[in-house]
DNA sequence: GTAAGGTGTTACTCGTGAGTAACCCCTGGC
DNA sequence: GCCAGGGGTTACTCACGAGTAACACCTTAC
């Protein structure tokens, strides 16, 4: 455990002993606390790994408190997934309003979306571990992600069509650039030399050049 | 359980009954069955919730019988990793012996890779879970992904020195299109509607392309 | 026919960690 | 001084599933 995290562990401990206001608001302050605390844990030593037990000790307090924020564990995993997919339907949403071209709105899509799931405030852990949730849970951020990916094929094909970029299979496309972005939390903060913002920029590059015509694109 | 899903089963189980000759060879053959049975499952619903019981059950045998072949859930795991991290190093063994330019031979590596990973035989899944292994075997995986991974760098680096692409951090360029590579095997098979080795044809394409130059890359 | 050994089964143990019951104490209001 | 109740703890229960012990059958070898 080096100093880095610890310095972390402090200001988690810190954010949860903050905000003592109503009880009403610090009640919810406190459960997005714990879920970012244990979204960090899920990233680093996965779902089943992480004990309840290590998630309580991280916030300074015992297991039976957890309780008081979220009914299960599964509960805190669903979680950390919503925050994800929203990140991500938000980012699409604010890329569609720019009013730009197709392609500079898949760019800016990916630009946003990056760098919100790397920012540390938001939870920037967990695009894995799918499967540890319930399958109810499952099939609805599965829902909300298929829904996405499909609008996001749609603008590939808006793309093409505007000629922006060379005819392609959108479906492929689509699966190929999300899955570098949902990859970068495999390892991120691993080696903290490149700051989230950075990486946001340079992914959107690449995607934007995969995309472009090339001389033997199928 | 649709039919395509029965009727692989029973070719598992056909594989698992066959091979007759001597017991040496059987025993290997019974435990690269396994492997690849279990490899499906963990595939399908993730690792922790795939027991034992059930792959068992997909072989036509009960729990005990694997013992014979495997020490713990866990090696079988790690088989699967190893299975297809040797895959990866393979496939860039195969690239760098083509003698082909740089940019080519990342290409080259993509598609076989994809195209290894893809094909049925050789456990066409899990390149997630990977924190449900022991620290030491997923120390061990980690090691050869590493190399590899730098490896794979070094040919960026010869490419942009070669000027067949335009400079670029070749660290982030590798996450980048391995994230895209490694992330098939999350929607790979959940629909049947594509082959192997056309989306091997297509990722390669696409992470040529990636790294082609375009006007404001960093 | 019987011993050897390979193939397989049933019926357990046992650790682990999620979830809970029951209790404790401190602070503020009267 | 005493009670209400929120924040917190200790010390359990309990299910699940990996791993194992012990037994059972069948075939071939002599």
């Amino acid at each position: 455990m080096g100093d880095a995290d610890s310095d972390f562990r402090e200001m988690i401990a810190d954010e949860w002993r903050g905000a003592l206001n109503d009880s009403e608001h610090r009640q919810a302050m406190r459960r997005l606390t714990l879920v970012r605390a244990a979204g960090r844990a899920f990233g680093r030593k996965g779902f089943h790994k992480t004990t309840l037990d290590e998630i309580a000790a991280e916030l300074s307090v015992t297991k039976p408190m957890l309780y008081r924020y979220v009914k299960s564990k599964q509960e805190i995993l669903y979680e950390c997934h919503r925050i994800a997919v929203t990140m991500a339907e938000e980012a699409y949403e604010a890329a569609i309003l720019s009013g730009q071209s197709p392609l500079e709105q898949i760019s800016l899509f990916a630009e946003d979306y990056v760098a919100r799931i790397t920012s540390t405030l938001g939870s920037c852990v967990v695009l894995t571990e799918f499967f540890s949730m319930t399958d109810e849970d499952t099939a609805r951020i599965q829902a909300r992600r298929a829904q996405l990916d499909r609008k996001l094929r749609s603008l590939v094909s808006q793309a093409i069509e505007a000629g922006e970029i060379a005819p392609c299979d959108a479906k492929m496309a689509v699966f190929f650039f999300m899955g570098a972005i949902n990859g970068i939390s495999r390892w991120f903060m691993a080696d903290g030399s490149i700051e989230g913002p950075e990486i946001a920029k340079i992914f959107a590059a690449h995607i934007t050049a995969s995309l472009r015509p090339t001389k033997d694109m199928p």
